[in-house]
This record gives C-alpha cells, sequence and structure tokens, in this order.
DNA sequence: GTGGCATCTTGTCAATGGCAAGATAGGATC
DNA sequence: GATCCTATCTTGCCATTGACAAGATGCCAC
C-alpha cells in the first residue's frame, strides 16, 4: 500500500490508526506511545501530531471508527439477541477500539465526526429493542445494553472464573437469554 | 493523625492511597502521578517507591481495598436486587477504586492480598445468587454480574442518554428488576 | 515551470517513572 | 544512657514521553 518510501508515507493516518490498535491489543490504551506509533510506522517522533494534533486527537478518531464499526456490526444482527451476541463478538475482536470507546476521559467526547457515529450505535441498539415490543422500550433498551456491556467488559477485564468456558459467544448466548428468553 | 511534621511522616501510606483517590476522581488511572501524589503529601518524589515499589504497587493496594470494600457492601444486602443496587453504589460512591479494580494491566493480578480480596467478594456475590434458587446458579450469577456491572460501567463513562435520570439507584433498580423480577 | 500548501523532520523543553546512594529518626539491645 | 540498626525519607540522576517551534521536502494547481 506504501511501497514507495519517500518523504511523504503516503497513507500515515491510516497507518498510524492500524499501529495503535496493534499496539492497544498489545499492552491496553494506557501504555500507548505516540512515539512508538511513529517507529512502527517509520516516520520520525512529531508526525502524528500532523494529522492527530495530540494523543487524544488519535484516540478520539480512533473512537470515532469504532462507533462506526460497532453500528455496523448491530444493523447486520437478525433480533435482539443476534444484536447481543454482535455486541459482545465487537468487544472481543475489536477489543482496542472497544476499551478506548468508553473511556471518553481518553479523547475529545464532543468532536463532531465521533458524536455522529455514536448516535448511529445507539440507533441500531433502539431499534434491535423495538422488535421486543413490550411495555417499557427505554428501560428494557437499557438493560439489553447493560447485560450485553456488563459481559463484554467483564470477558475483557479476565474477571470471569474459568468455568465460564474459553468461547466468549456460547458464554454470552446463554447470559443473554437469562434476560431475553 | 500526622501532625509532627519531621522527617518521618507518620502515615504516608494511607495519606498516599487516599491522595491516589483523589486524584483519580479527578482525571482518572490514566493521568495518575506518583509525583504529583507525593507533592499532595508533601514528601519527596521518590518517597511513594519505599511503600508500593512502583505505579503498578500502589494500584494494587487500592484494588485490594476496593475488593474488600466490595465484599463489606455486597454482603450488607438482603437479597439479590439489594446486591446489585449496592453494586451499582459502590461503584458510583468509590468510582475511583472500581475503576482501578478492572483494569488489570494497571496492577498486579496475582498478588496475595489482593487475589483474596477478590476471592471475598466473588464469594458475596454468589451467596446473593444462591437465595434465588433456581435452576442454572452459574448462569444466574453470570447474569446478574453482568447486568449489575455492565449499568455501573455505562453511567460512569457517561455513556446513557440523559433520559434515563440523575439518580443511578433509581435507575439501576428499575433495569435490575427486568432481569430479577 | 513556479508558487503554494500539505506533509514530514529536526531540535528543544518540562514532566514523569524508576533507580542509586545518602541522610535521618526511632526503637531494640546491651 | 550509649550504640547500633533498620525502616523511612531525600537528593540526584537518566531515559522516555508529549507537546511545541521552526525548517525541509515534495506534490499539485495554475
Amino acid at each position: 500500500m506504501t511501497s514507495s518510501r519517500g518523504y511523504h508515507h503516503g497513507d500515515l493516518r491510516r497507518a498510524l490508526l492500524a499501529a495503535a490498535v496493534e499496539a492497544i491489543d498489545d499492552a491496553g490504551p494506557t501504555a500507548l506511545s505516540l512515539r512508538d506509533l511513529a517507529r512502527r510506522a517509520g516516520v520520525s517522533h512529531a508526525a502524528p501530531a500532523h494529522h492527530f494534533g495530540d494523543k487524544a486527537g488519535l484516540l478520539t478518531a480512533l473512537a470515532a471508527e469504532g462507533f462506526d464499526l460497532l453500528a455496523e456490526a448491530l444493523e447486520a444482527a437478525d433480533d435482539l439477541l443476534a444484536a447481543g451476541v454482535a455486541y459482545v463478538d465487537f468487544a472481543v475482536r475489536r477489543r482496542a477500539h472497544f476499551e478506548v470507546m468508553f473511556r471518553p476521559e481518553l479523547y475529545r467526547a464532543d468532536d463532531a465526526e465521533l458524536v455522529a457515529a455514536r448516535g448511529r450505535s445507539g440507533a441500531a441498539l433502539r431499534s434491535g429493542v423495538a422488535t421486543l415490543s413490550t411495555a417499557d422500550t427505554d428501560r428494557d433498551a437499557l438493560a439489553a445494553w447493560s447485560i450485553a456491556h456488563g459481559f463484554a467488559t467483564l470477558w475483557l477485564a479476565g474477571a470471569l472464573p474459568d468455568r465460564v468456558g474459553a468461547d466468549p459467544h456460547e458464554a454470552a448466548r446463554a447470559v443473554l437469554r437469562r434476560l431475553f428468553g
């Protein structure tokens, strides 16, 4: 993709975001270093600043990308149970994005692009809950979001006991059924 | 408690933990600085290292304290619904502890004292679920933990829409009832 | 081709975490 | 009461980091 190794990188912005995902997967968002990303991309230590301003700017872009990907995943689900499983699947497979998205102190939560992407995620979630047609959609949406988010978070934190097993989808489905079934 | 302003602080370990709670409440665990804690306690920048080794050591102590406090709060609850509300209440009132507890990359998760405290919390949670006497206690415990943890996490992240209201206890009770009722 | 602008580099500074070596105090031992 | 002795705290140092400023480079429009 960036075969030309000249003065200009070609697609540094994307390369930095990809490197950030890799670095966060390794050591979490806390240990993220802009200079390390620059080294991974083969550019100088100040290059990232041009594309993202500062560290919060880079994480803002990553979070926005994450909310967009989450919205996509939720929209592809057929019913609410599938949406819940898709939520957990997203958290596990896109761990780096997920961990940044729900840590607003790391980025600029009022960024326009991010607000739009977050809105798309929220709409996808609510439209999934609407298929339930119960008395209180707001409360049900909040309960569904809570149980899926809680399971995903506990799974990522490694807080769950071993007996839960190694397959997050299976375990998530069993837990979510306790609420939806 | 530390009226003597001599060479020795008197209770520096506790003072540093208290300062850490304050600092994390302000800006999150990521922005925590050992040197800032030392300044708040009125000691030199290297003093914290003696009590905690390094940053991870301090956060390990804080997380262990948090799991102990959580176990206490859960044990005081009468039924499972009350335990769920107590869980959310703990997350909101002891926000600094809670945020560190479920971010194991920040501390040493294999620390003996921490493992013991975490065990106490887990036991308190399971004993609460046992009162339900349903078919699958493991799955129910996981579902209960997930929904309480998810609601608490989303609340702390400021991710919930405004219509949820300003009182976490009331909103949590409504959501938890959807699973327990 | 030439000027303009986005992109990237080099250089610098303050803050931080962590280590090493030394200073101080308060208590145990005699 | 004197002396050691160990926990506690300090000063000094170094590598790393984020952020900023100023300059170099090359692509693109005209």
